[in-house]
Formats: structure tokens, sequence, C-alpha cells
DNA sequence: ACAAAAATGGCAGACACTGTCATTCTCGCA
DNA sequence: TGCGAGAATGACAGTGTCTGCCATTTTTGT
């Protein structure tokens, strides 16, 4: 029994969930995510219906399963902030990164968040995957809280949870309204909306 | 062509509605939502499932279909708060009052708060309706704000957004941890960690 | 009592998704 | 080069949600 093919083969599974991924995502921009049957992805892959969902585990994640470990990533730009800024800014700091990199993205990165918004299956999948993020990203905040332990985690995932709310907001804006400008200060602006608690 | 019977009728729909939301809710919480179907809610109720689906528009319907228009409630509550109270203010009031009846739905509505946290699928149905939330009440805190017009929509709807955001949290934790008290003064903890802005 | 209108039920079918099993493909090794 | 174990694939049947269609029953107004 060997290991050496196993991480080749690690490798090719996510390769071949790229491909899906992609060809899915051309499909549904251009004929919408309901109008297009996972048998037409797997027709325009070239396999089964079967091994489509060998690779993904629902149409979903065709879409959002790219971003998976994005809430990870935040958590790490929060937990290597220096340790002078306060939390909410170290927090809106990180999900300010996540929104450079949707910025960067540029008209396709537009275009999915697009598709998302305006499809009600995927929103509620985009629900689900921030939840996810909601609890990768507590702890980090969590742990620079000076509120009684009791506390503290409340209080944490409600400023993650708020800050996420306000991305979502400035995203959608973004993905829409052609003459909003750019993200970040549209993100800006809505965090400022909601605030900063004093001092914390 | 009478419109008499016409009322009579919407009232029995509803009535119908309420009694299949009812006993589907016996259901879920007692053998879980993905392990009951639709058949099995047609039985209990004592027809068809073709008549179930005449309706509810789906089976997650069966469970959040009855929260339809607390957004306009709340909204309402905004408009008909004093005008001397700042807009951060009227609105986290108004959240609290619905957080307010569905502490008063005792047992039962923590049951549902739990089973609706619980289940992916019934996550995703209530993330649609909280979004139909936001735009009933987006409007009615945007009225209230100063900003100027261009940026007045973003703003509102990332408070909203945010306080919603805190709502949930609370909701969750209250659900789940036996412990934690009453839902309210939890409300009101995360709100304060997200925090005011100052003076809007 | 009768005709129009509405409610209901059953059937076929679309679509997402799963379990199962036979077939094929790929590798490491002799 | 050929062989055998293990992985990948495809085909098929089946479940569950949801919809369109049509026949049947029930309700309603006159």
């Amino acid at each position: 029994m060997t290991e050496i093919g196993a991480g080749i083969r690690d490798a090719q599974r996510g390769a071949v969930r790229g491909v899906i991924a992609q060809r899915a995502m051309e499909l549904f921009l251009e004929r919408g995510y309901e109008e297009t049957t996972v048998d037409d992805v797997a027709a325009a892959v070239g396999v089964s219906v079967r091994t489509v969902f060998r690779y993904v585990a629902s149409k979903e994640e065709m879409v959002v399963g790219a971003m998976g470990d994005l809430g990870l990533d935040i958590a790490d730009r929060i937990a290597t902030s220096p340790l002078s800024s306060r939390p909410w800014a170290a927090l809106v700091a990180g999900v300010e990164g996540f929104a450079h990199d949707l910025e960067s993205g540029g008209d396709a990165a537009r275009a999915r968040s697009r598709l998302l918004a305006s499809t009600p299956q995927l929103r509620g999948a985009l629900a689900e995957k921030r939840q996810r993020w909601q609890d990768d990203i507590t702890p980090a905040v969590a742990q620079r809280l000076e509120e009684p332990a009791r506390e503290r985690e409340l209080c944490a995932r409600a400023m993650v949870a708020a800050v996420l709310a306000c991305l979502d907001v400035a995203v959608a804006r973004w993905a829409f309204d052609a003459h909003s400008g750019r993200l970040i200060p549209l993100f800006r602006t809505a965090v400022e909306a909601v605030g900063d608690p004093s001092g914390k």
C-alpha cells in the first residue's frame, strides 16, 4: 500500500472539482441557475451525473464550494494583527482583506456575486457558509475581548455577525449598482453606519 | 359574481395553512425535519400531498411561513416611534418588540428556534425571510437618517442587517443554552457589543 | 334543484440526490 | 511486458420534493 499516489489523487480531485465548478458557473451565468440542470453540467464537463455528485456534494456547492476556508483566512488575519489594534478594528480590517480579494476578482467576481444575490437557493447556501465563517472567526475575536468570560463569546459572535452583515450589504450594492464605485469604500461606509462600540 | 364568499374562503384558506403548519411542526419536533416526509404531514392532516402543496409553497414554508409579515410589524413600530429617538435606538427598540413576542412564545417558540437553527435547510429558508424583513424595515430607518441621499439607503440597510444579525446571535444562544437567561438581555448585550454609531 | 365555480385527488413527470453493482482504468511490481 | 489490487466511472433503480394536468367531488349562488 503506497502513499505516493495519494497526494496526486487529492490534487487531481481538487482539479476536477475546479473544472466542474468553472463549467457550471459558465452555464449558470449563461442560462441561469434554475434553468440549468445538473445533467447539463455533467454533459458540458463530459462525465456522468453520478460522477459529478462524487466531486461536489450538491448543485449549490458548484457555486459556493470555492469559498470554503475564507473564514479561517480572516481569522488568521485577525490573530496575526498587531495586539495594539482594538478587536473591532482588527475584525473590520480582516474582513476588508477579503473584500479586497473580491474586488480583485474583477467582472467575474461581480457576476458571481450577482448570481448569488439573485438566486434564493444560492442565497441560502451562502448563508450556510457564512455561518461557518462566523464560527471560525468568532474565537479569534473573542480572544481579544476583555469582557467577562460568560459574555465574551456572545459579544464576539455579535460583532462578527454584524460586520459580515455589513459586508453582505456592501457586496450587494457593489454587485448591482454600476455607479456605486469600489467595494471597499462601500464596506467602510456600511461599517461606520453601524458604528464602533466605544473603545472596544 | 358575488364577493361575499371571498373573505370567508381566504380566512378558511389561512386556517388550513395553520393546521398544516401546526401538525407539521409537531411531527418535525418529534422525528426531525429531514426524517419527516411531506407524505407524513399530509397523512397526519388527512389530505393528499397535492392538496398540501396547494396551501404551502414548500416544505420549508410549513415552518417559516408564519413569520411572514414580521418585517412590516417592525417597520411600523419604527415609523410610529417618537421622532425624538435616534434611528439606531428606534430600530433596536422595534426589533426588541419582536424579541419580546418570541420570548412570550414560551417553550414552543424555543423549540421552534432550535429546530430552525439546527436544520441547514431551514436556516436557508429563514435567511430568505430575513432578507425580506430587511427590505421592509430599511425604508423606515432610512427615513430618519440625515445622511446625503446617496448613502442613506446603504447606511440604513447596514444598520438593519447588523441589528438583525445581533438578534440571530441572541436567539441562537437563547434557544440552546438553558442557563443563558432571558432573550432580551442577551439581545441588548449583543447590540451593545456592536455599538451605537456616535449620535445617529 | 341546477349550473357555475372551487376544492380535491390521483397520475405522470421533472429534478436533485443516493445506494449499489458491474465495468474500466491506473499503478506498482514482478 | 503482463498481472493483480484498488480506485474511478457509469448505468440503473429508487427516494423525496414539487408541478402540470385532468377527472371527480364539493360548495355556492340563484
